[in-house]
DNA sequence: CGTCCTTTTGAACATTGTCAAACACTGTGG
DNA sequence: CCACAGTGTTTGACAATGTTCAAAAGGACG
């Protein structure tokens, strides 16, 4: 563990939008705390009700965002590079309310939560950034919770192939990112009843060979899982 | 409808978080173009998918959120005096992702999301304040989907109970202050399967009369239910 | 070619949803 | 004050959906 974090990996920090916009000044005082750390696959890098200690960004790899009650476990999301997580529990100096771990080999960058919120309370730009991020991130959560209550498990999974397709460009034929157990759970779903739904989803159009989706009949598909952009876009 | 928020209204939405440490000049400044109205029962203030004019605040009365897809509706939460809602939608300047109605004779305070995002890039106290309330709206939307995903309804049921008495300062018995039917849409189920839930609770000491709820056997219910901070927890 | 792990399949089971009807509560108007 | 309509809740029978458990099939990798 070096402390300080090298010079080479600035440039992807600074292009997120939570840094793109504060004075150089304070983003060298939240660098010069900071470090990079790369990890195995499948190492838990944070515990849900951990302290907040650290601000992490994934710079490659990925993450898995999960949360565990009376022994049962759930996937929340997955995080990939660049990105941060964990922003709103370092905002308020809370306890974590999901732990994380690496999917893969990934490097980390960890922010002191402290610095963070020190930087927060003089930076004006930053502040508002975080606003922002914050925003897109509660936004994100309740269009989950939507997708969730609104919806059975074949219109999610139908849905959520959609929005998949999408990411790849809108290609007929596209990979799944994610192993089918965690799909499962991310869906609200065991991996037998995943399978399943995969079944079901072949009366519309849907192909589905080990991890590679193709879908046959777009439009069958789409009247069928009747994609909304006020649960399935990204971007508003 | 008339423009400019009354005097007496000011402490009131001035207590506040999110306005508590802003200069009077620019609290001033959001109330001079706001105004307040008192809607009768199940009005529709906002529907999802419009753009967002005003954030919102319940100043007397109470209003629920809903969201609705393919014909189907579902509860997202309820708010009640003093607070504000679709604050991220005003500060993003992007449509509503859930619908509100008054569940009774409400005042609704109504701020034009253009003058909250005017003095939200000038004024970092209020930036601040906004950060602090998206971070705590996230977090307990997070715990929402947490309770949602990892536990069964009757579970839910059990954790809603044991909150409520915990908001009616801990008496062995208390109200529900929602109306079964939306209490059920909330926690994710159908009325029918709530009023099974309430039944199956009666073997851990819960009794159910009408609308008032008696816990007999507080350790029993509690045992089952399995509550957790980072879950029930509404400080955290 | 085995071994380990994930995925799939099948069958039994549990949970939840749907539909219809009965019941309870509230407020209205005679 | 009572009958009555309207709404919300409960109950029962049934259907649909989802879970569990066990076992087979498929893939990845040494």
């Amino acid at each position: 563990m070096l402390l300080g974090m090298p010079e080479s990996d600035y440039p992807d920090i600074r292009g997120l939008h939570l840094f793109e916009h504060m004075s150089d000044e304070h983003f060298s005082a939240l660098m010069r705390g900071s470090y990079v750390q790369t990890f195995p696959p499948q190492i838990d890098l944070i515990s849900e009700g951990d302290p907040s200690d650290f601000l992490h960004i994934v710079l490659s790899g990925s993450v898995e965002l999960f949360s565990s009650w009376n022994n049962r476990e759930t996937t929340m999301a997955t995080v990939w590079p660049v990105s941060t997580f964990i922003l709103a529990a370092s905002i308020k100096d809370a306890p974590y309310l999901m732990s994380a771990r690496t999917r893969e080999k990934s490097r980390i960058a960890l922010i002191p939560s402290q610095d963070v919120r020190g930087v927060f309370s003089t930076d004006h730009d930053f502040a508002c950034a975080i606003v922002t991020e914050l925003a897109q991130c509660y936004r994100s959560v309740i269009k989950s919770q939507k997708d969730n209550k609104l919806r059975t498990s074949l219109e999610r999974l139908a849905n959520y192939l959609l929005r998949q397709q999408i990411k790849s460009n809108g290609a007929r034929e596209f990979e799944l990112v994610l192993e089918k157990r965690k799909l499962a759970s991310f869906l609200g779903m065991t991996p037998e009843n995943l399978s399943r739904a995969f079944k079901g989803l072949k009366a519309y159009g849907v192909i589905v060979s080990g991890t590679k989706i193709t879908i046959t009949d777009q439009a069958d598909l789409e009247t069928f899982a009747k994609p909304t952009p006020l649960i399935d876009d990204y971007a508003i």
